[in-house]
Parts: C-alpha cells; sequence; structure tokens
DNA sequence: TTGAAAGCGCTAACAG
DNA sequence: CTGTTAGCGCTTTCAA
C-alpha cells in the first residue's frame, strides 16, 4: 500500500501538497494538482483512513440495535445506512440481542473508537447509559425507544397513541375482552404500548384486569409464554393486543396449536407490519411503523449535531398508521 | 481522553513501560506494573484503538450481507457476533442489498481500512472480486455464496442436494407438474437450487420444461413475479419449489391473491425456514438451513486465517435438512 | 528490566 | 502558493 509520502515523491512535491490536493483546497496550483493527481492514479494510492482518524478523527457512525432478527430493526438500519451513505460516512451495526451486556460494550467500544456520531436502540429505558459517549463529546440519537436520561435526541413513534388505537380498533368491532402481551416494562415501546392499550380500556369505560397483561420479552418466545398464559386463565380474553412483530408470530404459533380460531374466537392486533402478516390466514391487522423514516430522521438528526447544532434536545415523532386486516373482525 | 503520557507521567514511568504493561509483556517489574495499573484507574484511561490500528493493524471483522431484510442472514450475523466477540475481535456489519455498487463501496472500505479480516455473502458470482483485499493481505471468507475466482475459502451448504431433495419431496408427493422459483443465476446459491430442481426432474425421467423456471430477484417481489408468470403459463405447474425465504412470501402472496388452494391445487416448498413459516395456513414445507452455525463456521475459518494457517482454499459444507409440513401433502 | 527515540500515515501551523 | 516541521497516540527497536 502506497503512502502519501511516495506520492509526493512521485509527484515531486511535498507531502503537505498531497495533502491539500487530496482535501480539494483551493490553494494549489493547478499543474501540481494534475501532477499529483497522475502520481495517486499511477500508484493506486489510497489514504489511509486510521492515519487520517488519528488528526482528524472519525468519518464512522454507529448504529446500535436491539434484535437484528426483528425486521423492524432492519428497515431502520437500511434508512440510516442510506444516509450514512449520503453523508459519505461509514456505518459499523451492533447487534446487542437486548443484552445489557453487550450493550455496554458496544457503547464502550464507540467512545473507545472515538466514532463521529452514535444512533442508538437502547435495550433498557433506566439501565442504559449515553454519558461515556456525551463526555466524550459523541452525539448520540436514540430511535424507536427512550431512556431515562434527558437531554438526549430522540426519534420515535407516538407509541401510546398507536397502541390506544389499534386496541380501539378492537372494541369498535365489538370484542370485549381484551388481552395485551407487551415486552418488558424496561424498556419505553413496551410500556407506552400497554398504556395504550389501557388508555383504550378507560376510554370505553372498562375495567383494566391486571391479569389480562402480560409483560414478556420481546422475542418469539415471549409472545408464545404470553399467549399461553392468556389462555389458561379462568375466563380467557377474546381478543389479543400484541405490543411487537416477533411476538405476535409466538402468539399465533400457540394459538395454532391449541386449536383457537382467529378472528371468530380470538381477534389479534399486534405492532409491526412484517412481511408475512398479510400472508396468514386470516391476514393479520397491525400498526405500520415507519421503520425506513425513523432511520433516515435519526440519521439527519444525527447529521445536524456533527455539523455543531447544539440547540435544546428534539423530540421527532412520527406517525404509525393501522393496516386493518381480516384478523380483527369476529364475523 | 487521557493518553499514554499521561499515564507514564502519573507513574513516574515512560511511555514504554506503560505499553509494556497495557500489553502484558512479561518483562515488568511488578511494582512498576502495580503503579501503571494504579495510574490507569485513576485516570479512567483507555488506549485509542486508531492510534494502536496505525502501529499494529486493526482488530475489527467486516461481514458483509447481501439482504439485511433476509432473516437467514440476521442468522448469520449473530454467529459471526457470538464468534468475534469470543475472540475479542469488533465487528462491522455492512448490508449491499444485492447491490454491486454498494459491495464494491464496501469492500474497499474494508481493504482502506486495512481490517483484520472479511466475511462476504457476495452479490455476484462473476462480477464480485476480492483481489483488493487478497492484494492487501487481508484474510477472506465467503459464506452462503461462492465466487469465480478460486483460492477462496468458502462455507456453505450442499445447495444442490438439498434443492434436489425438496423437490423430490413433491414428486413422492404426487405433484407431477413442478415449477421453480430461483433467484438471479449469477449467484451461486440460485444455480445450484435450480440445478438441484432439474436434477430431481431428470432422476424420475421427467423433461424439465424451461417455462416452468423463473429466474427473478432473490427478494420478495421477485417471488411475486416469478408466481405470477408461472400461473398464467397454458400448462401451470400443480407444485411450487421456491429457493428462498423472501422469494417464499411473495410467492404466497400471490397465490393468495389468486384464489389458489395450497397444498391442494398448488403443492408448495421453500428454501429457509423462517419463524413465520410454520404459521401459515398450511404450514410451509421449508429447507432449514444451519444459518448460525454457517456463520460460526466461517469465523472460525477466518480466524485460522488470520493466525497463520496459509493450507490450501477450505471448502466447508454443512447439513442442511427438510422440515415437512403441510403445503406439500396433496391430499 | 527500563527509557529514549523513531516512526506508523496523515494533517495543520507556520514560514517563506 | 508551497515546503518544512511538528505531532495525533501508540508500539517497538536499540542501548543502557
Amino acid at each position: 500500500m502506497p503512502t502519501i509520502k511516495e506520492v509526493a515523491e512521485r509527484a515531486a512535491v511535498s507531502p503537505a501538497t498531497v495533502s491539500r490536493v487530496l482535501n480539494d483546497r483551493a490553494t494549489v496550483d493547478p499543474s501540481l494538482v494534475r501532477r499529483v493527481r497522475r502520481a495517486i492514479d499511477e500508484l493506486g494510492y489510497q489514504p489511509s483512513r486510521t492515519a487520517r482518524a488519528l488528526r482528524t478523527g472519525s468519518r464512522v457512525w454507529t448504529l446500535i440495535i436491539s434484535d437484528i432478527r426483528n425486521v423492524f430493526f432492519g428497515e431502520v438500519a437500511r434508512g440510516v445506512e442510506d444516509a450514512a451513505q449520503d453523508a459519505n460516512l461509514a456505518l459499523v451495526l451492533c447487534n446487542t440481542d437486548e443484552d445489557l451486556g453487550k450493550e455496554r460494550a458496544y457503547l464502550e467500544l464507540a467512545a473507545v473508537e472515538r466514532v463521529a456520531g452514535v444512533i442508538l436502540s437502547p435495550a433498557s429505558w433506566a439501565e442504559t447509559s449515553v454519558d461515556r459517549l456525551r463526555a466524550a463529546g459523541i452525539p448520540v440519537v436514540l430511535v424507536d425507544r427512550e431512556i431515562m436520561a434527558d437531554g438526549v435526541d430522540t426519534v420515535t413513534i407516538d407509541n401510546r397513541a398507536s397502541a390506544r388505537a389499534a386496541t380501539q380498533h378492537l372494541l369498535a368491532r365489538g370484542y370485549q375482552r381484551i388481552g395485551c402481551i407487551s415486552g418488558p416494562p424496561t424498556v419505553t415501546t413496551a410500556r407506552d404500548r400497554r398504556d395504550g392499550y389501557r388508555d383504550a380500556l378507560q376510554d370505553a369505560s372498562l375495567r383494566v384486569d391486571a391479569e389480562l397483561i402480560r409483560e414478556e420479552g420481546f422475542k418469539m418466545d415471549g409472545g408464545e409464554r404470553g399467549a399461553a398464559a392468556l389462555l389458561e386463565l379462568a375466563e380467557p380474553p377474546d381478543a389479543l393486543f400484541v405490543a411487537n412483530g416477533p411476538q405476535c408470530a409466538g402468539a399465533l404459533r400457540v394459538l395454532r396449536e391449541r386449536g383457537v380460531q382467529v378472528p371468530t374466537s380470538m381477534g389479534l392486533i399486534s405492532f409491526d407490519d412484517e412481511p408475512w402478516t398479510s400472508l396468514t390466514t386470516p391476514a393479520i391487522s397491525t400498526v405500520a411503523q415507519p421503520a425506513y423514516a425513523l432511520g433516515r430522521e435519526a440519521a439527519a438528526l444525527l447529521h445536524q449535531r456533527m455539523s455543531g447544532d447544539d440547540g435544546p434536545p428534539r423530540r421527532v415523532l412520527l406517525n404509525a398508521t393501522l393496516q386493518i386486516r381480516s384478523s380483527s373482525s369476529p364475523e
């Protein structure tokens, strides 16, 4: 791998001049520019990002998501990725699998590497800390989920309102006793979606029955456990509101196994409009989140912060939409 | 952020000694070690990986996958990730979305960054080139798919044999006219699965009808197009062999829209045992790939190469298994 | 066993 | 406009 020095020698200029050409500084004589460019081509020279980073700081963003198998985060990642490419930044993707230990390690790594910015979908509201990053002056944007510490930019949807709308939809269709499978209350999306569910019941002057609410892991097996528990109730629900896509797959599997008919014996609506939700029989009603847009929006915010914007922390809300299909119509 | 120099001053030693302690060189006096360790703790010192990389090369692996929304690659990534963590290496994940331009950019980036190793699921057999990496002495392992250039380690399943087994299964169940939806023939998995399908027909002394083979993109819309085209044939198939998970979702959507009954009017078997395949009605028979294991295996191979193993190129084959469900039983 | 010094490849001040 | 010089933070000779 040729270095800047070799290019300089070949072009018979100093390394500084090569550096200027490389960085499009206007103050170089056109004839020298040409000579340098030629030397670069002939040698197939590529500046070392490592060396450059040592001087100027990195051109890398870190995106830390909490579950790579959840299609939602895949879409978020694509949004961030496209934005990063537009901004000529490299993107490092990390997956915590909802594990606080892994998350800590990745945050630490980002701090140590002095990356240019971090987009994070935190594994927990109370325990996830971005202090190390902020202390190091690295801008952080949260996506999808929030944390306790304030002053951090976030991009989310209005989870509570969307959950409420979804639950109201079930009620409007005539379901009477609605169960809720949500995620760990240590995660804001889980908490907010559960609260939105409650809101809807209260709007309808229905009692909120604690045994109808199951807070399980945000993965497939969580949905399985939640559905199993609700079915075993003395008075089981006649409809289910489920708080994320993987959980919905799990819940559906259990309903199938036990021969519970959807939507007649059990109505169903879930967060996350994964591709397969329109393929089951019946097709599943969902809350469709603008996942790609969430990613892009978070990236845009991060970019602003990198460019020196130090205005007050922003909280961007995007709109989710109900995707009504047959799983939520009793007849 | 404190530097090695500040630690050295505080411990009243030279930076060289701090470096030795940092790297567990045996040749440091125990009392000095203690002093240095203390200084490190007190300052909260963390060595800069950037600076270190400039001297010693990076401790980063790059994993380049071709479609982040495909659950299969999510599992592969988890396998690589866990292995990387065990080996105390950072992992950078890149997604090409099957785009050769993006792929080229990521490969270039990996070369320029002089990463410690690359695991790649190439977007194309003929056009993907790892020459830049190999010229730079960076070890490469291919996962899931192969490329034309030889001498590169690969970890895959036996796609041809598995496709053949899947098609044979449909034949054994009595389907007579089997259609094939595969991916772009520029990708080895697509080509091999198509060939395996052909093998099965030939084994059964059936004519291979070219119009029954659709080679589309490896994403959902590819499956939609393939299924639509096959249904419009003068003599449409009575069963479908589909070459990947996203395509299967697309194909199924089209069958639904047109009211084609699975498995009675149309048998179905597909590669990739995605979580939802057991949830549709009927549940879908699949070729289950050991995705996580593929990732781990590729990582293990890369690790060997990093450790100086320069034996002949290896070709690791893992076993896939048929997951038979109701979509492939005509009665 | 330890320290001084050089250098990884690049950029930025400062002269000229 | 250009070159010289210094230095980013670390590791690694080489001497002592």
